[in-house]
RNA sequence: GGGUCUGUAGUCUAACGGUUAGGACAUCGCUCUCACACAGCGGAGAACAGGGUUCAAUUCCCUGCAGACCCACCA
């Protein structure tokens, strides 16, 4: 009979791609029902729209996202997943401001708005369609915004909650500010620099006669010093306890007290305390009941307190009062010392501390709820719960939710112009109390205007309750109890402090319960010589053009099997290139078989058992690798069975006799065909959630009857019979390829080629393989 | 300063208390061999250092070193 491949290009083409996501487009088989008894529920995190190129790594990190979703449809569950989009806070404004060139305080709020939401079509348009283009099976019909009506009148619905169940706390309280984004910020979102900075040394007299040397790095703030300590063992500066230095340039008069704070090897062993200098300021002032001097305004600039420095930015009042100081002779020295600055997680701008009234979350109350959580979940991998515990044990004081921003979602309350009583109006709605007319028409004291709130919400109150929006909290309460809580949430390890640990507080306090049981953290995507991918350091790479040149299959295969669960991973194109070599021999391995009839049964010899044997092992350890969202074992397990089991070694063995060569039987050869696709069939489908596109072609093409997709399928089962343990299988596949690899090296070093004959032996222990092998190797006696 | 994790060839990694330490990419040879030159075959190339436990350690323990990350009030 004619054997005619119904493959028959000589690789996979990834333009092909695009012809499967039209076949997916509009096909239900990604589609969610709650109805089945198996269901997995994802808590995918919303993109952020920073700004151009999206990153590489958020490629990868959907890719395997993805994945997780997969593998969970085919291990048998009715998947959940959804995308949403972040579209609130700072970077966007931030990103705004930039492209546009305008600043937000000096734009009318509503313009300034409409400029953030026109950006971010832009940005959105191309993480969804990058998304798109790698395959991902989420919920795209149904993708949300945070800043859309519903999702913010979501957050304002828990947060109105939240006051009337007494959470949110009003208090003036010194405030890590950004003097950059103009706003408070959370310690969630400071992060920790080592930046160079001046140690000045300031000659401060004492009154009662002499002087002491003060070393400071900020000279800025010597107006809102109120106390000076040194060491209660400092020799050299004990004497001054008690006595009543003078300020310079302000000559304004404070005590010298003792305390174990002021370290006597450090500086000079004497350190002015000031408002607020940094948060051991503030534990000073609070400890010795001093009175604060606020130094800075809401715009960053120095207050009048600050005399003739009044204006100024805190770094060119620095400048100008050390070089005033130094006309006066009153600096003795100073040293450049690197320090560990907290600066801003945005814009990476030192923060200053500063007082301010604004709103707080309680969340002290319920740390001992959130460790307790942390500790039961299930961590992918374990050890990123250490990530969280550490957080969660840090956690020192409430969070500031209010924020001095216009993109993100308002504060929905109003306050009565007579008594400035605040007023909440009822949840459900979204309220924009900048433009809105207040939904009240009394006071109690009587009176009928208000005036509105005009801060928004930490845009994290926005991301928090995901878990919340995606199970249609408020609005569908039988969904809700069925998908919540969720299965599991999937994140970057980057966000471990503020995502995964703010969603837990903010679910719990709403809904009473962790929003899920399990968490999956990845790592990051790191450059080709390991360094952190960032913007200013300008080695990010667009994930456009690879996708372009390479297709997705190989990213996505590449991602899966480059670095195990949890781990960072380099992105390097040569390896990209190098690993995707693999879809070229599955590609060329079904093309093969597909020239191949396919027999319904087969009575199967030694050779086609022993392959069958391997694969079962394949599916069984491919399987369990998936339900712990372990692809990089699946992927690497299956390319080692694919690639130098099957195709090298079984294909090869029984070429001869699936070509109907020699002295082989029909029933042999029959058994042959038989095997080689249902090894190709299997491990497609084992395949599938890596390589999406390529295994549904090439099953489209060779075994869907009815046109169904393998994405559709279910999972291979299977058992291990035909040997009765590993050990022997192992040993068994050992020795075929050893022996393979022996003949192959004698007809090297015999200088003949690989089809010509050649006189050798069979050892007795591979004799049951005797035939194919003999056949194979052209053996003669 | 405290803590967590990790150290296997240029890179990513596997198994293992006794192995010639396995594979993939890159590199170097040789082959246009009938699914695949995006291939096949072959070569070269590795356990961070020191100590301990053990008949035996790359594997277990300790110390040091290096890296990554987390936390912290040295002005």
């Amino acid at each position: 009979m004619e054997l005619t491949p119904k493959i028959t290009e000589k690789t996979w083409d990834h333009k092909l791609e695009e012809k499967v996501l039209e076949k997916w487009r509009g096909s239900d088989i990604y589609k969610f029902d709650e109805g089945r008894p198996d269901i997995f529920v994802m808590d995918t995190p919303p993109p952020y729209p920073s700004g151009r190129p999206w990153h590489i790594g958020a490629a990868a990190h959907y890719s395997q996202i993805d994945m997780i979703a997969r593998a969970h449809r085919m291990l048998g569950s009715s998947v959940l997943f959804p995308i949403g989009i972040d579209r609130n806070g700072i970077a966007v404004e931030a990103y705004a401001e930039k492209k546009l060139g305008i600043s937000m305080h000096n734009t009318p709020r509503q313009q300034f708005t409409e400029h953030c939401r026109t950006v971010l079509d832009e940005l959105e348009a191309e993480m969804l369609g990058i998304m798109r283009s790698l395959g991902m099976s989420c919920d795209f019909d149904n993708y949300y915004r945070t800043d859309s009506v519903e999702h913010r009148s979501l957050t304002q619905k828990t947060f109105i909650e939240l006051w009337k169940n007494g959470m949110i706390i009003e208090d003036t309280r010194p405030n890590n500010y950004c003097t950059k984004c103009c706003t408070i910020i959370a310690d969630a979102e400071v992060v920790y620099e080592d930046l160079p900075t001046q140690l000045v040394y300031m000659r401060f007299g004492v009154k009662e006669g002499g002087e002491i040397v003060i070393a400071s790095t900020r000279p800025e703030l010597l107006a809102a010093c109120q106390v000076v300590i040194v060491n209660p063992d400092d020799e050299a500066n004990r004497k001054f306890v008690g006595k009543t230095a003078v300020v310079p340039i302000y000559g304004k008069e404070v005590k010298i007290v003792a305390h174990p704070q002021a370290k006597s090897d450090f500086g000079s062993g004497a350190a002015m305390i000031c408002s607020y200098g940094d948060f051991s300021d503030v534990r000073l002032f609070r400890e010795m009941k001093l009175k604060e001097v606020v130094m800075l305004d809401v715009r960053g600039k120095l207050t009048q307190s600050a005399g003739d420095y009044a204006g100024l930015s805190v770094f060119s009042a620095r400048e100008k009062i050390i070089a005033d100081m130094e006309a006066q002779g009153i600096v003795l020295k100073k040293e450049t010392i690197v320090h560990r600055t907290p600066v801003c997680e945005r814009s990476k701008t030192p923060i200053e501390i500063v007082p301010m009234k604004e709103f707080y979350l309680k969340q002290m109350d319920f740390v001992d709820k959130m460790r307790r959580f942390g500790e039961t979940m299930k961590f992918y991998p374990e050890s990123a719960r250490q990530l969280l515990l550490d957080w969660v044990d840090s956690v020192a004081i409430d969070w500031p939710i209010s924020r001095r921003r216009f993109y993100a979602t308002e504060i929905p309350i109003w306050y009565c112009k007579s008594c400035n009583k605040a007023h909440l109006p009822e949840p459900g709605k979204y309220y924009q109390p900048w433009k809105d007319r207040a939904p009240f028409e009394k006071c109690g004291c009587g009176g009928t205007e208000f005036v509105p709130e005009e801060r928004t919400f930490d845009t994290w109150m926005d991301s928090s309750i995901t878990p919340l929006m995606i199970s249609r909290y408020g609005k569908d309460d039988k969904f809700f109890k069925r998908v919540y809580p969720n299965s599991i949430r999937v994140q970057g390890k980057d966000i471990v402090r503020t995502w995964l640990y703010y969603s837990m507080l903010r679910c719990y306090q709403v809904t009473g319960s962790p929003p899920w049981g399990s968490a999956w953290v990845m790592g990051y995507v790191v450059d080709e010589k390991g360094k952190k991918m960032s913007k200013s350091k300008g080695n990010v790479v667009d994930p456009m053009p690879i996708l372009e040149a390479h297709g997705s299959d190989n990213f996505r295969f590449w991602s899966a099997t480059e670095a195990g669960l949890g781990s960072d991973y380099r992105f390097s194109e040569q390896k990209l290139q190098g690993s995707s070599k693999f879809l070229t021999k599955l590609w060329n391995v079904s093309r093969f078989i597909s020239s191949f009839p396919q027999p319904e049964r087969a009575a199967l010899t030694e050779t086609d058992k022993w392959i069958v044997e391997e694969l079962a092992r394949t599916i069984i350890d491919c399987k369990k690798a998936y339900r712990e969202h372990n692809f990089f074992q699946a992927a690497n397990t299956l390319r080692d069975f694919v690639w130098n089991v099957f195709a090298n070694h079984y294909m090869e063995m029984v070429k001869a006799r699936a070509y109907g060569e020699g002295d082989f039987t029909e029933e042999e050869k029959r058994a042959a065909w038989y095997t080689l696709h249902m090894c190709l069939k299997m491990s497609l489908q084992l395949l599938a959630p890596v390589t999406p596109f390529i295994t549904d072609f090439v099953y489209g093409s060779l075994y869907s009857k009815k046109g169904e997709s393998i994405h559709s399928m279910t999972f291979p089962s299977a058992k291990l019979t035909t040997y009765d343990g590993q050990e022997s299988r192992a040993e068994v596949t050992r020795k075929i390829l050893e022996f393979n690899s022996k003949v192959w090296n004698e007809k090297k070093a015999a200088g003949l080629s690989l089809n010509e004959g050649m006189k050798s032996e069979v050892p007795p222990d591979l004799e049951k393989f005797g035939k194919d092998l003999r056949a194979m190797h052209k053996m003669k006696d």
